[in-house]
DNA sequence: GAATTGTTTAACAATTTTGTTAATGCAAAA
DNA sequence: TTTTGCATTAACAAAATTGTTAAACAATTC
């Protein structure tokens, strides 16, 4: 055998159509663009995963199910105090989108294209998350109870969270060139977003009082 | 003549263009599709507009225009105090993107897809931008000055308002069904939604000094 | 080494989609 | 009324894209 490992014909394609439908998507990703990006022919393609329909859904599954996972990074250590948990919350959030910045946009672009691949998705993880926000939010309260904090919708708090995380990223090209110096280096913008975000959510969340 | 006014035949295909386009993207618009919906056979879609391409520009120029207008709807009124100034900005961009609720994914799309559309934009665009957001840092800095809010980059604040009023409707359909009864009335959590932004931006910038 | 099984290729078929054209209609100008 | 020019249609052509198949090939088992 040419190939080392089993298999291996069939993980070129796999990674080959990650890239392809994650840039592309769907309707603009070729099957003879991820074959030749794999360096087989297009009939190879075809006979490990019959249609680009089916081989598309091995990448939805597993990217649909990292997404999740990444909506659970922002609940954090739950051994932590409330306040730690939400802010660590944040920046392991923020870390998985540095990690896997196209996944955002793919996976908006895919429920607005295919409601009924998350229909799936969500009856899997939909109890999973209401147990996890529930708790939560009991801790918000009780923390809030003790004046250690505000009392917030954890619900909410998550959206804004994931809004200024995610965004980030989506929106990167298209500011990058309106931002002056701030964006120029990449890599030290995103760490300045960060920190920025953290200490947004963390306005958000403590107990402040008014000098002006 | 059957149609009323010239052009109407136009008008229709290209009402029915932006609608394909914004929902399904140019890869997953289908030309016939957007003569279907425009009442006309689809030669009369190449006898007005030659090709699909040509078709997607004219949509492209008009929402991409549409898109940099809502950029400056942060500004909010130059004759307000800054704090006020702010704050409405956020409001009337939050409003903007709810009636446009589909313009930020095609114009996120569109950039990803085609960086070259975009520079033309941006050499339209920057040095207006530019321009705002050095007055507005000014004032802001003034502002700091004299105590009467935190002194921030204004361009970060943009980020992160575009980011929390863009997400809430980027991300609805995925959330929606996760959030229970949080989200099951559209017309009342965008409220909720819109004052929860407010709220966070208010926060980041107003004077504080911590109780805790 | 013969049979079996899974892999690979090249050629081809089917479909979808975009784009063209030649013929027709219709309204206003000459 | 004839002509001119735009609008419209239906049929067709071209291209791209997905999917199939039969045959060759390689590895493994018996």
């Amino acid at each position: 055998m040419e190939n080392k490992e089993k298999g291996s014909k069939e993980k070129q394609i796999l990674a080959a159509a990650e890239q392809e439908f994650l840039t592309m998507g769907y309707d603009g990703a070729r099957t003879t663009s991820i074959a030749r990006r794999a360096g087989v022919t297009h009939a190879m393609l075809h006979y490990y995963f019959r249609t680009k329909e089916q081989l598309f859904e091995r990448i939805v599954d597993e990217k649909f199910s990292a997404m999740s996972h990444s909506m659970f990074a922002i609940m954090g250590d739950p051994s932590l105090p409330v306040l730690e948990r939400i802010i660590g919350g944040v920046e392991s959030h923020f870390d998985f989108v540095a990690e896997n910045p196209l996944l955002p946009r793919f996976v908006i672009n895919e429920i607005v294209a295919r409601p009924e691949h998350c229909d799936i998705l969500h009856k899997r993880i939909a109890h999973v998350v209401g147990a996890l926000y529930r708790e939560l939010q009991l801790e918000i309260d009780r923390a809030a109870e003790n004046g250690e904090m505000e009392r917030v919708d954890v619900r909410m708090l998550f959206i804004s969270i994931m809004s200024m995380n995610i965004f980030t990223f989506l929106a990167y090209p298209f500011m990058e060139p309106l931002m002056g110096e701030l964006m120029a280096d990449r890599e030290q913008f995103l760490k300045k977003r960060k920190a920025e975000n953290v200490e947004t959510i963390l306005r958000r969340i403590k107990k402040q009082k008014d000098v002006v």
